[in-house]
DNA sequence: TGTACATCAGTGAACGCGCGTTCACTGATGTAC
DNA sequence: TGTACATCAGTGAACGCGCGTTCACTGATGTAC
């Protein structure tokens, strides 16, 4: 076969160890969580020395920030991919639930309580504009005709540097924020164990949420079913 | 001056320093998270030696536990001095609010990722029903009439023990884990510091999504302007 | 094709750290007669 | 009021642990002529 691949036997090989460490990340993560990843332990599982691990990661720190990047550049896939085949907002709305709940660590890495003394890299900013850029157009997509202005969107049309020059109307801008929050409330304690004990079905929540932010869009809806979808202000 | 007090001068020096190892304790939370939490450090602070806190405190463990206590307890006294004191159900979100940015580890502790390595105790269900009762009362409260019901409020009217017999409707069920996730949503977001960079004002957000649970109770509401408080469902 | 050299993965010993926790002990405070 | 005893707070030394990280070194893999 052909050797077209740029890549030397070494760099593959280095390429191939350092997956296997964050594969290993993962799974301690999963486990106890990020406070608790240990270089040394990593490299025991993989009967490796601690020492080991440094030609591949600068320190614990170093492969922290690789691990957010993935999650990031992960999540901004998995939607980048569903809104390519025409997934609305609820759709990518159930695909972020189903993302986090297929590792709640990994989740709550990017969007939980922050690790204790572990700075987050500024570069994940751009994949985080990566991911808002594809709920926006969702959510612009999304927002009904004549939908009224609202404080939160006046509010917003005054501070929309966060969105990176995207388009969307200050209403939508209001609405991915609602959406964010709302689902994040739903997912997180749900992550976290706090509905445990209750016995209820937490799904029946998210979809009930969801339900609440995208009404079914009744054609002939008029002034007298005014969608909470946008308004998001008093 | 009458000693009418039942403490000895012991348990009342007993009880000293063991409020002020917990003040210690919540100042290192504050700054570094529960998970840094340190007995070594708390008794250097002090002015003591470590071993001398197992005095007070069988473990770690044991005072993390009293912190959570401690902090679950402050939180329904503080909602249930505003409902004695007539608040409603937006008095009580705001109030929350205030609680959670008074002391945002605090909030993180309670309602947060869950602190690695560490079991919560039972005991504390008692007292988050307290805290369930006094919004389950105020979500009663602001159901407005003739709302009908939804899949979520049916789903709860089956899964209700959590309420631990509290007499609200399914309707007001399904308003009070909406309330609470949706503030939850708003509030862990920003406490995690995911709102920084992005400029705008997190309250012009927690005001939103609160004008939105409980809109302007409008005499004459009627079918045209159906709220969203209690609705929840599809 | 073979030899000389450079590159790089991985090891093992070691450093310093801080942690939770135990234990035997000292000294002060309170209690009983 | 004074003495004998019990209670309890706090100390200092010690144990064992695991961590992140550095360093000098070995041995294998790749490269240049």
């Amino acid at each position: 076969m052909a050797r077209t691949d740029p890549t030397t036997p070494r760099e593959r090989y280095r390429n191939q160890v350092r997956a296997e460490v964050m594969e290993r990340a993962w799974e301690q993560i999963a486990t106890a969580g990020a406070s608790a990843l240990s270089l040394n332990a990593i490299a025991r599982q993989m009967g490796m020395s601690g020492p080991a691990l440094y030609r591949y990661f600068a320190n614990r720190d170093d492969l922290i920030t690789e691990l957010v990047r993935e999650a990031y550049r992960n999540l901004a896939d998995t939607l980048a991919a569903a809104a390519a085949g025409g997934a609305d907002l609820a759709a990518l709305a159930r695909g972020l639930r189903a993302w986090a709940l297929a590792d709640p660590q990994r989740y709550l890495l990017v969007y939980g309580t922050p690790v204790p003394g572990y700075q987050a890299p500024e570069d994940t900013t751009a994949v985080s504009r990566e991911i808002a850029a594809t709920l926006l157009d969702a959510c612009t997509a999304a927002l009904p005709p004549g939908a009224p202005t609202t404080p939160l969107a006046g509010h917003l049309a005054d501070h929309r540097t966060w969105a990176g020059g995207h388009p969307a109307p200050p209403e939508a801008l209001a609405l991915f924020l609602t959406v964010w929050t709302r689902l994040h409330g739903v997912l997180s304690l749900e992550l976290a164990g706090h509905f445990t004990g209750m016995r209820f079905d937490p799904e029946a929540l998210f979809d009930s949420e969801l339900a609440a932010l995208l009404p079914r869009p009744t054609p002939a809806a008029g002034p007298t079913a005014p969608s909470e979808a946008g308004r998001g202000g008093a």
